[in-house]
DNA sequence: TATTCGTGGGC
DNA sequence: TGCCCAAGAAT
């Protein structure tokens, strides 16, 4: 059978009521209260929701605004993101609360420019914030919105690396006019590529638009060109950072620069690491030469 | 535009 | 077992 593509509206009523139905219940949504939605963005940026729940609900006891965060020493932000991964974010994070604090307030600002100003913010998080908490219209296109449109209306198992123009105009041109069911939609379509239309294994037999996608209906064509890149791991900079960053943030105070060294044994790289991490201030160094979490 | 930046679980 | 992937941002 064709996929016969029904009129947007159309598109919207299914999705939003699919979602209705069958969302996860989780905490940033359940409470969607500004800063508690701009937690739950940085750290789900790259990182599964299921790693995130159990740090996401520390992090909102310990600094329940964003002032709470930004009263508190950097490295205490960084200790508390634990193993999150990418731990900028956590110093990222830091800093978006010393600039709501100093420029806004204290409050999360609630407009994709004023959002996009903010450390560690770029435009998916501006866009989430902005349409989840606040309720506005904006292009929500993640990883999981990507892989939806690309296979429901291009065709394609997989989205291309980068966003492009005519991708973004795509998005655009779907959007829902009105704020309220365009927040929907987002959440909607990015829940959609989450749970059912994921990258390995899509259950489309529990899909709202199966019979409107357009991969399903041209027999679930395998990406074709060239090979998607996995990030590359064992033996790199990023794990001598996080294999020396592991030390400093699992000690209870500073750490003598011999411990740090036990921890990997390549010394070239592991300076050239601890170079990084004290350019990129997530480690500071003692005046007895001593390595700790920034303050 | 292409790289770099952590971590861990599923297949 | 390795490989792939997960609500990206900054440069």
């Amino acid at each position: 059978m064709p996929a016969t593509t029904p009129p947007p509206a159309e598109l919207h009523r299914r999705v939003i009521d699919w979602y209705g139905a069958h969302r996860r219940t989780l905490p940033w949504r359940e409470d969607p209260d500004p800063w508690r939605v701009m937690v739950s963005e940085f750290m789900l940026q790259q990182t599964p929701v299921v790693r995130v729940l159990p740090v996401f609900e520390a992090w909102l006891e310990r600094w329940p605004t964003p002032a709470d965060l930004a009263a508190s020493p950097a490295g205490e932000a960084v200790r508390a993101w634990g193993r999150l991964g990418y731990p900028r974010r956590a110093l990222r994070l830091h800093a978006a609360a010393t600039a709501i604090v100093e420029s806004h307030g204290g409050a999360v600002p609630g407009t994709y420019d004023e959002l996009l100003t903010l450390p560690g913010v770029g435009d998916y998080t501006a866009a989430a914030i902005a349409s989840f908490a606040y309720g506005r219209r904006a292009v929500v296109l993640d990883t999981n919105v990507r892989r939806v449109f690309a296979r429901v209306v291009s065709g394609v198992q997989y989205p291309s690396q980068g966003v492009l123009r005519a991708e973004r105009d795509l998005a655009t041109s779907l959007l829902p006019e009105d704020d309220a069911v365009a927040a929907a939609w987002a959440a909607s379509t990015m829940e959609l590529g989450a749970v059912v239309c994921t990258a390995r294994a899509p259950r489309c037999e529990a899909c709202p638009i199966a019979d409107a996608c357009r991969w399903r209906a041209v027999g679930y064509p395998p990406h074709d060109g060239p090979p998607r890149r996995g990030q590359p791991w064992h033996g790199t900079d990023r794990q001598c950072r996080g294999a020396l960053m592991a030390v400093v943030r699992d000690a209870a105070g500073p750490v003598a620069p011999e411990l740090v060294a036990a921890a990997w044994s390549d010394a070239a790289q592991r300076e050239r690491c601890l170079d990084s991490l004290l350019d990129d201030g997530l480690l500071d160094l003692a005046a007895d030469g001593r390595l700790t979490l920034p303050g």
